[in-house]
DNA sequence: CTATCTTGAATGGTCAAACCATTTAAAGTA
DNA sequence: TACTTTAAATGGTTTGACCATTCAAGATAG
């Protein structure tokens, strides 16, 4: 029912003082704090606990360091960015299994398709058709499987954005940058896989370009899933 | 195309060191890390620089701080709470329209449900049939809506915990916490309202019990909708 | 007068040594 | 044996100093 509670550290106070003034927008974004030696006067502490704080709220990408004179501690814009550490760190020590990722993965990109059919406009269609064309353009020229593997990821991303929901865009970021770490060993870099591939991807955008839901999401579920061996 | 590089900063390259070691898992969870006197002489720097590093690591959930004598910094279990506090941070910045947060929590819900009515084991539902009791019980001694909508919360984390997809329970355990903010003030706590939810519920965990992912999802995002107006 | 160079001040990064607060375990005592 | 006392271990905090980087004002050269 209740969490233990941690010994009073000042550090943390200071911490929280912070965040809250950020959070509920006392601090605006590129805002910037008074220098650690004026800060510390003002928190009644000494530098070495400040800069714990310090240490603390920049982890939290809540604050940039700067450096030299007019330097110091500057607010930032709170952005989805924030859910990308946590993920990377669970699927880089593998506490997360990478059936239970390509699960989420599933659920999060098929939606994603969905939503992107839903809301694209004419000129997201026109920026998907072009990512399309010039990775079918890689596999034509036969440059290898990595310019291909740089559109398609491209094309993954660009999905999320024409969603308009950033949290998709970020959640997704972090998937892909973590999943890959499983697949770019295992994947098959045989053109005609990458044939199939690129002929899925292409499925995938002609149901956005009709504004297919359904369709967009069904067939980026089973393009991944014929990912996944 | 590449990211700026940050100058050197020691503590950085101390807190890489020993995330490492943790992630690779050289160092095991639980293990204690030696004292701090210890630690900054193997690394040759300061303690100060050294405690900035540990500050780091623990808002990172990589280490317990524990005081006293045979203290010191303990290696945690990662565990998917990592990503709870970026949500949080999000949610409660107002970073996050309220809109991207109802349309994710749709998809992750509905989601949840599927996967639990694929999955769940007859325990699975005679625990969920006791919980749907309890609130029943609840509501029929008319205690009031705050054991109502806690047997409620209990419900739906139960759901995410029967996947047995860790992602989906604590992703759904941060959106949870976080949206409730919003809910908490504009939600009908009168009887009728609580009713008519109850047999939402009461539906949902029925297509759970048939094993029908279909209905249960479809349930699920039916009553989540409701709830937003 | 303008452009470049120099210099010094502001500011974060690091170090060192000391003391305090808490916890554990050993030593002492009833 | 059981309780109390004490000392050591260890994280938390303070102070003061010095280094490294950056910026801007002033100096210098053209």
């Amino acid at each position: 029912m209740f969490k233990p509670v941690k010994q009073n550290r000042i550090f943390q106070d200071v911490v929280e003082q912070i965040q809250d003034a950020i959070i509920s927008g006392q601090l605006a974004a590129g805002e910037k704090l008074p220098p650690e030696r004026e800060l510390k006067e003002a928190f009644s502490i000494s530098r070495g606990t400040l800069r714990e704080a310090l240490r603390v709220l920049e982890q939290k990408r809540l604050i940039d360091i700067q450096l030299g004179a007019g330097g110091g501690a500057i607010v930032r814009e709170v952005t989805p960015e924030v859910i990308v550490d946590g993920l990377s760190l669970l699927v880089r020590s593998q506490k997360v299994p990478l059936e239970y990722l390509k699960e989420f993965r599933l659920d999060i990109e098929g939606n994603i398709a969905r939503f992107a059919a839903e809301r694209a406009s004419a000129e997201d269609v026109a920026g998907l058709r072009d990512i399309l064309k010039r990775a079918k353009d890689s596999l034509d020229r036969h440059e290898g499987w990595e310019a291909y593997v740089q559109a398609d990821a491209r094309l993954h991303m660009t999905l999320a954005r024409i969603t308009g929901n950033t949290i998709y865009e970020y959640i997704q970021t972090a998937i892909h940058e973590n999943i890959n770490r499983y697949y770019a060993e295992f994947l098959e870099h045989e053109e005609s896989v990458l044939c199939h591939h690129y002929k899925d991807l292409c499925e995938i955008v002609d149901a956005v370009a009709h504004g297919d839901g359904e369709t967009a999401c069904g067939k980026m579920r089973l393009h991944l899933n014929r990912l996944g061996q």
